[in-house]
DNA sequence: CAACCATACGGAACCGTGTTCCGGTTAGCA
DNA sequence: TGCTAACCGGAACACGGTTCCGTATGGTTG
């Protein structure tokens, strides 16, 4: 634990020159296979894209949760602080919970097969649903909280099942235009709702 | 279309005697893997287990779909029926519509990987999605519309838009124990509700 | 009852994907 | 300049779906 912590060589040990290019360099690869062909792009073409080999992308990403986590990583934690700034926003408890919820929505929605992985049972992608959980949930669970206590919602709801609830609405909300996810969890809001 | 229609040799051509016992084996097979193993129980294992070779699979049921579809069909079918006589039941239209939906979560939540084989884009599973929203679509339709009639429902949520979501609702229902497909479907549905 | 052949069969082979292994290369340092 | 730990690329392996082909057999006909 004991640090200098100057600059880029902070923690643990600097890695070399070469990694980190290789890394940044994957960074892009991934996030434009994941536009082009979804989240599950294979191995290989991701590696080909960056020009490296299949081992280079283990190397670094030592599961596909990881990759996908390091690609989205910045707007998960926007999403994060989103929450508390719209419970301040002095809107409506449940107005908030919709408002970041859409927020959510529009992530996954945007991100072709994201909310499939999200709700798989494939072991590669069990980080992937942690990191989610483990940063979303606790927002989530405020917003709720909020509306509870403002006595707008039922409060028998859980925010973890809410998030799980939420995910699936929006799986395959690409593919098909008849379809329209957004809608869905309107409707899945309003049922929360106190009548 | 000239038939002599009389007994097994109806339609068509007669197929031979093993054929037909091999067909029946497999069905019962895959039954039991997909309870086992869910859906996407490898080839391969429904093969051993009926004691076939994996080509005699394929001949029979061309689409790992084909195979889904003949092992549910009888539910699936119980299902559409069941439509129409809730309808006649006495109940609200909502109630109706309700109690269907039950009906068809109760079967899907029991089916491990057959919610989530029925969103996914495999293309295998394409024929899959179309029987199941070929059959079930006009019943929840005709469900939904009484309700809608009723006033009891807003009016502009379309049965396939429905029956996707409650569909999407189910997956994972299984796999974990915090989270209540049945609940967030109740929610659903309560969402629909004009207030 | 015997011979024939369309039908059906089993398993090997093929293909695409994820994952691991290994011999060669190189960045960083003395 | 030379050393070495870190790193790299691609071949090799594992696994599951799908296809192919030589063989076996149910059913029919003479």
């Amino acid at each position: 634990m004991t640090e200098i912590g100057s600059g880029p060589a902070s923690s643990a040990r600097r890695k070399r020159a070469d990694a980190r290019r290789n890394e940044e360099t994957l960074l892009e690869a991934a996030a434009a296979a994941f536009v082009a062909s979804g989240v599950d792009a294979p191995v290989r073409d991701i590696a080909a894209k960056a020009g490296v080999g299949v081992a280079t992308i283990y190397r670094h990403f030592p599961t596909r949760a990881d990759l996908v986590v390091a690609v989205y990583r910045h707007q998960v934690e926007a999403c994060v602080e989103a929450g508390p700034a719209l419970l301040a926003s002095g809107d409506s408890a449940h107005g908030a919970l919709a408002r970041w919820i859409d927020l959510f929505v529009d992530f996954l929605v945007t991100k072709h097969g994201l909310a499939e992985a999200l709700q798989s049972d494939d072991a590669t992608f069990a980080t992937l649903h942690d990191y989610f959980l483990d940063r979303l949930v606790p927002v989530c669970a405020e917003l709720l909280d909020a509306a509870v206590r403002a006595g707008e919602i039922r409060p028998d709801i859980e925010a973890l099942e809410l998030m799980r609830g939420v995910g699936n609405l929006c799986i395959g909300a690409d593919r098909d235009p008849r379809y329209d996810a957004r809608r869905m969890v309107e409707v899945l809001l309003a049922g929360l709702r106190l009548r």
